[in-house]
DNA sequence: AGTTAGACTTAGTAAAACAGTA
DNA sequence: TACTGTTTTACTAAGTCTAACT
């Protein structure tokens, strides 16, 4: 309580236990994963052709080949390495038989397949309310059965209970991987976690799990090993349950702590520009870099295994290009990288003289594809940061700054005199330069250009429709002067209504038109669920009166709900 | 100090659900 | 009621960071 501020009166599920270092529960209680159903066969007409002749595949070299029959209308499966790795996985699933017959991809059709896949699908599109509605309690039934456990004395919802069904990966960006069989999991890959003396859940029948532990240090209910990257995946609880809630808070409230020593640990890095060591400038660069641009940490990454992408540690000569004047700037650094997910990261950016220099230096007799910070790593950074704070690692940084630029836009662009649209316009920009400052973003969605229009043509009608709704009004007032009765008198309030009613309906819809465009291409979600402190929100929900439901949905209520339960208008991050 | 496994957060996209309208 | 555009949810890949080990 101390921590929070919140008084003694708060015995809000996410704070009424301690649990000593390490601990996550006590007591852990659930029904084990949904697996992916079974492979279903062909039904006997769908053919597959090898070199222009009908060939009837196995059960397994059919399955893998239905994979790449979904995908048909992809652009990827065009690409080289989809294939090739595609074919080669493909060919372990083969009988020898088919093995020494099917020896070319480009030799196999696969569209006989591909119609009926669509056919399919549109059929399911066609099904009848009741079909729908049976698949849907289905899904419910499943939900209720596999979707929650209990954790301590909760019962919590369960983030990923169905285990990943088998298909062809396809990692994002460039990926070497790409088209690889991502194979099937089964009870013997299963790991459970659960308390010793909770009913364990038991194994689809005729099948065992791989193991069953009790670690109550770590907070994952199943895991496996995924085949792509030999990496462990895990089955976890929804971000609405008390173990990720608190967690969450915890990270805000260490981004709060760097807001109280940040301006000390700037004025550190920039006397570290001078430092004689080549170590200490690199790191201090770097860090001028996470703080001022947010970028992300930058781990080295395995070549080959993964796409090639960067974040500040791991930038390559290459990535920067350095100008001592660009557009009347002076000393303007243009980054050109691909980010996490292999979305571009293009910025110009002036920085100081020392950087500039400093920056120049590192890449002295150096190859583009040599490392810029070459004397660095994030295990190295960390570990200074470690020192400057108890518990700062280079991503706090990216949390105390879109969190900090939320709360000061809030201020800036907030207008008092603002109706609610208006206001929420407001929320949106800000939330917007959050996203920005980031590098979030996102296709512009397929149908943009289309629902542009739509809400022009609404907005044209709506002018329109003021417009008239305006000459009555002026005929109405001209009758009234005339008639002067208590008919034509309410006729003219009426009628002034009826504008006021349209023009706050027009200038609605101009605000939505405005607010759309500029999220074009800008993805919003993912600062406002990771970044953003969740109480800046309430609270300026709560100073202006603006409904909560109108910044969060029911999910992300849930998700914060520690957050509207504790702060009030006056918050500050 | 370097390497790797493991655990957890952060990320964009596709599919599904929903809401508004013809 | 069917359709269409928008919002929400599901999905799972791709990061960060710690700790154990060498």
């Amino acid at each position: 309580h101390l921590e929070c501020g919140f008084g003694g009166a708060c015995l809000a599920v996410w704070e009424e236990e301690r649990y000593p270092e390490g601990i996550k529960w006590k007591f852990l209680e659930h029904k084990g994963p949904v697996f992916a159903p079974p492979y279903e066969p062909l039904p006997e007409n769908v053919k597959f052709y090898y070199d222009g002749k009908v060939m009837k595949l196995s059960t397994k070299a059919e399955e893998v080949a239905t994979f790449f029959a979904k995908m048909l209308d992809h652009e990827y499966t065009t690409k080289e390495i989809f294939r090739k790795n595609f074919f080669k996985d493909w060919r372990k699933e083969m009988t020898s038989e088919e093995k020494s017959t099917i020896t070319s991809l480009s030799k196999c059709d696969f569209t006989h397949m591909s119609q009926y896949f669509k056919a399919q699908s549109e059929a399911r599109k066609q099904m009848s309310k009741e079909e729908k509605q049976k698949i849907k309690e289905e899904n419910e039934r499943l939900l209720k059965e596999y979707g929650y456990c209990v954790m301590d004395n909760h019962k919590e919802r369960i983030a990923n209970f169905k285990i990943e069904p088998p298909g062809l990966f396809r990692g994002r960006g460039n990926h070497p991987k790409m088209g690889m069989l991502k194979r099937r999991i089964m009870p013997e890959d299963i790991i459970i976690n659960c308390s010793k003396d909770s009913k364990i859940p038991a194994p689809p029948p005729g099948h065992k799990w791989k193991e069953v532990r009790h670690d109550n240090k770590v907070t994952w209910l199943v895991s496996w090993t995924e085949n792509i990257q030999g990496s462990i995946k895990y089955i976890m609880l929804n971000p609405s349950s008390r173990i990720k809630g608190e967690k969450d808070w915890q990270k805000y409230e260490t981004a709060r702590r760097l807001k109280k020593c940040v301006d000390k640990i700037r004025n550190q890095y920039r006397e570290d520009w001078k430092s004689k060591e080549m170590k200490v400038r690199q790191r201090a660069v770097a860090l001028y870099f996470i703080d001022k641009l947010a970028l992300r940490a930058g781990n080295e990454k395995e070549e080959g295994e993964t796409a090639d992408t960067v974040g500040c540690c791991s930038l390559r000569v290459e990535h920067i290009k350095l100008h001592p004047e660009l557009d009347g700037q002076e000393y303007v650094v243009e980054f050109d990288f691909l980010g996490k997910d292999s979305i571009r990261y293009y910025n110009k950016v002036p920085v100081e003289k020392r950087v500039f220099k400093n920056l120049q230096l590192f890449m002295e007799n150096k190859q583009p594809e040599d490392d810029l910070f070459d004397r660095l790593n994030t295990s190295i950074l960390n570990k200074h940061l470690q020192d400057l704070m108890e518990g700062l690692t280079a991503k706090v940084f990216r949390t105390y700054n879109a969190s900090i630029t939320l709360q000061q836009q809030l201020k800036e662009l907030t207008n008092p005199d603002d109706n609610i649209p208006a206001k929420i316009l407001s929320y949106n920009r800000a939330n917007r330069a959050v996203a920005i400052l980031c590098n979030h973003q996102r296709a512009p969605p397929k149908t943009f250009e289309k629902s542009m229009m739509n809400l022009q043509s609404k907005i044209d009608a709506k002018k329109e429709q003021l417009a008239d709704a305006r000459r009555e009004l002026k005929s109405a007032k001209a009758d009234a002067k005339v008639r002067r009765d208590e008919k034509s008198k309410k006729s003219v309030e009426s009628k002034k209504k009826a504008v006021q009613r349209i023009e706050e309906q027009l200038m609605k819809l101009e605000v939505q038109a405005t607010d759309r465009e500029e999220n074009k291409q800008i993805a919003l979600g993912t600062s406002k669920l990771n970044y953003l402190d969740p109480r800046i929100s309430v609270a300026w929900c709560k100073k202006w009166g603006i409904p909560i439901e109108k910044i969060y949905n029911k999910t992300q209520r849930e998700k914060f709900a520690w957050a509207i339960d504790m702060a009030e208008e006056d918050y500050e991050f």
